[in-house]
DNA sequence: GCCTGTGAAGCTATTCACAGCT
DNA sequence: AGCTGTGAATAGCTTCACAGGC
């Protein structure tokens, strides 16, 4: 089966609303409510994502996580690999290193002397000179660049001659890789950019 | 002139790659291989944005810069206010605290005691109580949202209460504002949930 | 009566392909 | 010959609208 990007990311978006919303069952226009889309969206999305409802009853929450879950999480989670132990290296840490279970950060790596081996909210900075090496016996699934743009293709070429199969990157750099590797490319100063743009247009939805 | 929201998200892509390779002349093509999309797109954006070329020798380097800035900002600058100096927030004032012309940080908004009165990366930081009297004297054109995702409401209708028209939002929260404010969403969670999907799939593009 | 599942329609975004310019 | 500007074609995404089920 195959989920377009554009559902997977609702996907996402319908499991973090029906936290705080859980029925035993929920219809289509309250799914949509919470996450802001229309009620014919969220039919289509569980539609492809191959997620069944009950005319009547519509769709029974427990199934819904359950198949949320299936399609979204790695039945042993992910684990991952930070590069960069700066202000957005050290939020991932923090917000990641709790009690959540899916994406473990099992290794962070930097080069500032202060931060190599130190513990940061439970997971241990190396030199990023040992990346190769320590990459290689952890076999994360997911690589996270967070470091200046200038450094970033060199990351990532680090990350991808390991096991990484997916790149998260913070830097303002579009990366090279491989075929095969996906790259999610989270681009604040775009975002910025933007919202100041539509802002002075004045104009809600672009 | 209407440019759409992945037109303005693709200039804002070029500016920043035209920064690493400025001859006097830029065809479509180069335009495009630095910014990683087909050279037809660089044309049509071009187009739309009303930027015109020559056949032959293509498009001014200095022309499209000027209507860049044009296009994308604001004469006098953007001058915006963090609410929420965690990690994430101290990231955003260091990086546009320097000699970045376009975003200023006038001023920023937590409810620790610690951060209350300090200065950080050359903006003051307030007590978040004082952000409605504070921010109507300011008048920012911008809000930016770093603050856990219970709070992250509240602060949205605080900011749209004085002069923000846009918003940047890191809270994993799908904010309600009224028509008119546009809110840009950087879902760091979602990103990294998605990559790690699509890495799983071991598939380059969703 | 109100719901889901889904073909068809509609809309948006991207690419093709080529006329016209240099 | 190689480029831009752009109508036309295509692809992708969202909504409509309604048959069928509870």
């Amino acid at each position: 089966m195959i989920i377009p990007s554009r559902t997977v990311e609702r996907l996402i978006i319908y499991r973090r609303v029906l936290g705080d919303f859980r029925p035993a069952y929920v219809f289509s226009h309250q799914l949509a409510a919470l996450a802001r889309v229309s009620p014919a969206q969220v039919r289509r999305d569980l539609m492809v994502a191959g997620i069944k409802g009950s005319p009547g009853s519509g769709y029974r929450t427990s199934y819904l996580l359950d198949n949320f879950a299936r399609i979204l999480d790695a039945p042993a989670g992910v684990s991952a690999v930070l590069v960069g132990v700066g202000n957005i290296g050290r939020a991932l840490l923090e917000h990641f290193g709790g009690p959540q279970t899916q994406i473990h950060f099992v290794a962070a790596f930097d080069i500032d002397p202060a931060k190599i081996g130190r513990t940061i909210a439970g997971c241990p900075c190396w030199d990023v000179a040992q990346l190769p090496s320590r990459a290689v016996e952890l076999g994360p699934g997911l690589g996270v660049i967070a470091v200046p743009p200038e450094r970033a293709q060199a990351v990532a070429d680090a990350l991808t001659a390991v096991s990484v199969r997916a790149i998260v990157n913070f830097a303002p750099v579009l990366l090279r890789v491989r075929p095969g590797v996906h790259v999610e490319q989270v681009d604040i100063a775009r975002a910025i950019a933007k919202a100041a743009y539509f802002g002075r247009l004045g104009q809600a939805k672009g």
